[in-house]
DNA sequence: CCGCTACTATGACGGCTGTCATAGGAGTAT
DNA sequence: ATACTCCTATGACAGCCGTCATAGTAGCGG
C-alpha cells in the first residue's frame, strides 16, 4: 500500500494508515496504539482527541480505508487495461500481494481480514466496519465485469468468488512464503471468469 | 469441531483442543493462557510442564491439530458420498461452515487462519506450521480429485483453489454475518470443478 | 522407607495494554 | 488582553499478559 497517498495528509490520516499497515504484520492483538502514534509520527496526545472511540473506532477507520483503497485499485486496474478481460482483472489484483511478496520476502496479509479474524466476535462495530469494506470492495470488481459483458446477475457472484479467493490465496501464500498459491489460483480461475462473458455478435454454439 | 473428539482424552490433548477452539474465536492474541486451561478444564500447573515451549507451542500444536482434522474431515466426506464429484466434494467442505453459522448464528474461523494472521511475520515456527496444517488439508483434497479422474497435473491446483476459495468465503461470511460468500463461491466454483474430470470411455470433443 | 518420576498448585514478577486526568501551547476572534 | 477552540504533552492508573520459581502430591519400583 503506497505510503505516497498519505504522506503529506494531516496526523489524523497518518494514524488511520499507520493503523491498517501495522495490522496487516501482526494483526489487531499485536497493533498497540502506541505503536500506531511511532509509526506515523504523530503526538500521542492527539490520540484521545481524534479517536475519542478508542481503539475501536480507530481500527474500524482502518478497516474502512483498507476498503476505500481496495475499491480505487480496482478502478485504476480496469482504467489501465487497453482489452478488459475478467481474468486480466483478477490476475491484476492477484499480482499486487505477489509483487510485495517477492519484493520484500514475506507478504503482509489484508487488515480487513485481520480485523475480523481479531474482532469477528467481539466487537459488532468492526465486524460491520469490514463487511462494509468487503462491499466496497465488491461493487467496483462487479460494476467493472458487467462493463465487460458479464450479466448482472452473475457479476455480483463472481466478483464475491474472486475476493474470497485472492483472500483465501492469500492466508495460504503467507503461510508458505511463497506467492505458489496465489499464482496458482490465478491461473485457475482465469477461464472460468472469461468464460463468463455474453459473447457479442455471435451465439456460442451448442 | 465435534468436542466428542476430545472430550475423553488426557489433559493435554483437551488444551490443545481448547486452545484451537478459542482462536477460531478471538484470534491468537485474544486467547490467553490461562482461558485455554479454564476452557479445557485442565490443571493450570500442567502448563509448563506440558508445554514447556510457552504459547508458542500451545499454538503451533493447535494448529497440526486443525490440519489433521481437516484432512479427516475430506476423507469422511468422500467415503460417504455415493456418485463422488469435485462440485459435491466442495460443497460438503462448504456446508461444514454454513451450518455453524446458520447453528450458532455467528461463526468461529479457521483457526490456521488466524495463527497466520497474528503470528506468519512474528513466529516463523508457527508460520511453518501453518503451512503444514494446509498442506495435510491439500493433500487428501487432491489424492479425492486424483480418484474422480481428474488429471494428477490439475488435482493439486485446484485442491489449492478450493482451500483458498473456502477460507477467503469463510471471512466475507464472517464479516457479513451471513452465509451469503459461502454459498456463492459453492454455486459458482462447482461447475469449473466438474469441468476437470477428464471423460471416461469418451473423448471430449475438440 | 527411600528415591524417583510424573504431574499439579500457587503465587509472584516485570512488562505491556488501553484509557483517563490534567495541564500546557498555539492560533484567532472579540 | 481575554476568552475560546483546536491540538498536544505527559504521567498515572488498573488490568491482563506469558513466564518462572517453588513447593506440593500421587504413584510406583527398589
Amino acid at each position: 500500500m503506497a505510503a505516497d497517498e498519505v504522506s503529506g495528509r494531516g496526523p489524523r490520516e497518518r494514524m488511520v494508515f499507520s493503523a491498517a499497515q501495522l495490522m496487516r504484520r501482526g494483526g489487531v492483538g499485536a497493533t498497540g496504539m502506541r505503536d500506531v502514534v511511532a509509526h506515523a509520527g504523530a503526538p500521542r496526545g492527539s490520540l484521545q482527541h481524534y479517536f475519542p472511540g478508542g481503539k475501536e473506532q480507530l481500527v474500524n477507520e482502518a478497516v474502512g480505508w483498507a476498503g476505500r483503497y481496495a475499491a480505487g485499485r480496482v478502478a485504476r486496474f480496469v482504467a489501465g487495461m487497453a482489452e478488459p478481460t475478467p481474468s486480466g482483472l483478477f490476475a491484476a489484483m492477484v499480482r499486487q500481494w505477489t509483487d510485495e511478496l517477492e519484493a520484500v520476502g514475506a507478504a503482509s496479509g489484508c487488515p480487513v481480514a485481520a480485523a475480523v479474524v481479531d474482532c469477528a466476535d467481539a466487537s459488532e462495530s468492526t465486524r460491520t466496519a469490514a463487511a462494509a469494506a468487503f462491499a466496497a470492495w465488491t461493487g467496483p470488481v462487479a460494476r467493472a465485469l458487467t462493463d465487460m459483458n458479464v450479466p448482472p446477475a452473475r457479476a455480483e457472484a463472481l466478483a464475491t468468488l474472486m475476493i474470497s479467493t485472492v483472500e483465501g490465496a492469500l492466508l495460504m501464500a503467507r503461510a508458505e512464503g511463497d506467492a505458489r498459491a496465489l499464482t496458482t489460483v490465478a491461473r485457475e480461475l482465469g477461464p472460468l471468469l472469461d468464460g463468463a462473458v455474453a459473447a457479442v455478435g455471435a451465439v456460442d454454439r451448442g
